[in-house]
DNA sequence: CGCGTCTATTACTCAGACAATAGAGGTGTG
DNA sequence: CACACCTCTATTGTCTGAGTAATAGACGCG
C-alpha cells in the first residue's frame, strides 16, 4: 500500500478503550447479554473521562459488538450481531488465542472466496494490478515468510488478487482476509512450526492468472488455501 | 428474530448524524481525500453539540468512512478502505439509487458465497434450523414479496442458510446479504418490475439441503441468484 | 538548498450540568 | 384480589466551555 499501517497515529484514549474492550468482549470476557457497569463507574474505573469512554462505547457499538439504550445500559450484544468481518474485529479476536473452530471456519470462507476470486482476478486483472502480484511474490521470495517484510508481501499478495476482480465488496474482503492471512501466518510461527515453502503454490497461482487461465486459477489458489490450512491444522494439534 | 429491527429505539442524534453523513459520503457528495469542516464549525452549522458530532464522527471511523488526524482535520477515506460488507454502510448506499454495476457486483459475491453456503447447509444443518427454513418459506408463499412479511421471510430463508452453515464469518455475511436482498428487491418493486414468482426457487433450494444433498443445494442457489439478478439487470435497463 | 525550530491550527480530553427515557414500584379502582 | 395507571428514580443522551497535545507548514539558520 502507498502508507504504512501503524505509523504516525498518536495514541488516542477512545481508541486504546475500544481495543480493550472489543477484545475483553470478543475473547468472552463479557459474555453477550452482559451488561457493562454504568458509564460514570466504569470510565472512572477506566481513569478516564465520560466523553472518551462514551466515544469508544459508540465504536463497539458500530461493529456490533454493544448495544446502548437508556435506563437498560449498554450491554453486549449476541454473537450473530458482531461483525466479525470487520478488521479490527478479526485482529482483536487474535489477540488472545481464538478457538480452534473459528480458525478452521476462517480458512474454510478463504476456500469459498478466494479460488472464485482468482479465477475472476484471472479474466479481469489490468497490467498494473498484475505488476504488483509479481513485486508482491518477488518480495516473498527475497524476504521469506519469516520475516515481517515477506509476511506483507503475502497478504499484498492475496490483497491484489481479491483487488483485480474488480468487484468492491469483494475487494473489501480483502482487508479481512489479508488479516486472517497475517494472524494465522504469525501463529505458526509463533508455535515455530515452520512449514513448507509456500513459494511455488503462489508462484503457480500467479502464472495462471497473468495467463488469463480462470479455471486454472480456481485450482491453483485451492490448493494453495488448502495446504496453507494443513499447515495450520497439524500446529492446532490434529 | 426475535425482536423487531427498527422498534423501541429512541432516535438518537449522533445517530441520525453519522447516517446522514455516511449516506453523504457513500453517495459520492464527499469525495475520498476531501477534508469536512472543523469540529466546531460543522457541529454548529448541524446545529449539534460538538460530543454528538464527535461521536458520530467515530462511528464513521470505526466503519472506515472517514479518519482523523490532529492539524489534518477529519478526511474521507479512500474506497478501499471503506467496509462496505457493513450492514449500514450497505443501507447507506441504497438510500440513493447505488450505480449498477455496483448492484451487479453485490450479485457476483452472493453468487460465490450463497451456493457455497447452500452446499455446507445441506450437510450441516440441525433439524430447528431447517424448521426455520422451512418456516420462512411459508410465510413467503403465504405473503408474497409485495408485503413486508414476505419480503422479511426472504431474507430470513437466506439468512437461515447463511446460519446453518456453522461457519461464523460466513454467518456475519449474513446481514450484508440479506441488506442485500432487501434493497435490491425494494428496488425492483418500486419500479413496478413484477418479477416472476421465485418461490419455486426458494423451494427447489429447500428441498436439497432437506434431502442432505449438497451438490444439487449449490445448483438450485446458483440457479436462484442468476435469475434474481437476471429480474433485477431488466429493471437495470439492459 | 537542506535541515532543525516555531507556531498556529486541529483534534483530543476533561469536567459538570441538565434533559429524556424507561423500568420499578407504588396507588387507586373495579 | 386483579389490573391499569401513575410517579419516581436511575441511566444514557445531550450540551457547554475550557484546557491539552500533536503536527503540518512556515520560518530561519547554517
Amino acid at each position: 500500500m502507498t502508507e504504512r499501517p501503524s505509523a504516525g497515529a498518536a495514541p488516542r484514549i477512545h481508541t486504546s478503550i475500544a481495543r480493550d474492550l472489543g477484545v475483553a468482549i470478543v475473547s468472552g470476557q463479557y459474555q453477550p447479554g452482559a451488561v457493562l457497569p454504568g458509564e460514570i463507574e466504569f470510565s472512572a474505573q477506566l481513569k478516564v473521562s465520560r466523553s472518551a469512554y462514551r466515544e469508544a462505547v459508540r465504536m463497539l457499538a458500530a461493529k456490533g459488538l454493544v448495544e446502548s439504550r437508556t435506563k437498560t445500559g449498554t450491554r453486549v450484544s449476541e454473537r450473530a450481531r458482531w461483525n466479525m468481518l470487520d478488521p479490527e474485529v478479526l485482529a482483536w479476536a487474535f489477540v488472545n488465542e481464538p478457538p480452534e473452530p473459528f480458525v478452521r471456519s476462517l480458512f474454510e470462507m478463504r476456500l469459498i472466496v478466494e479460488p472464485a476470486a482468482a479465477a475472476l482476478a484471472a479474466v479481469r486483472r489490468t497490467e498494473p494490478q498484475l505488476a504488483r502480484m509479481r513485486q508482491a511474490l518477488e518480495d516473498m521470495g527475497r524476504h521469506g515468510l519469516g520475516t515481517p517484510e515477506g509476511r506483507q508481501a503475502d497478504q499484498d499478495f492475496h490483497s491484489a488478487i481479491l483487488l483485480a476482480t474488480g468487484n468492491e465488496p469483494l475487494a473489501a474482503l480483502s482487508s479481512t482476509i489479508t488479516a486472517a492471512v497475517r494472524w494465522t501466518t504469525a501463529f505458526k510461527y509463533r508455535k515455530n512450526a515452520v512449514p513448507r515453502d509456500p513459494l511455488d503454490d503462489h508462484g503457480a497461482v500467479f502464472a495462471a492468472i497473468a495467463a488469463g487461465d480462470a479455471a486454472r486459477a480456481r485450482e491453483a489458489m485451492t490448493a494453495l488455501v488448502s495446504l496453507a490450512l494443513e499447515d495450520t491444522s497439524t500446529v492446532l494439534g490434529e
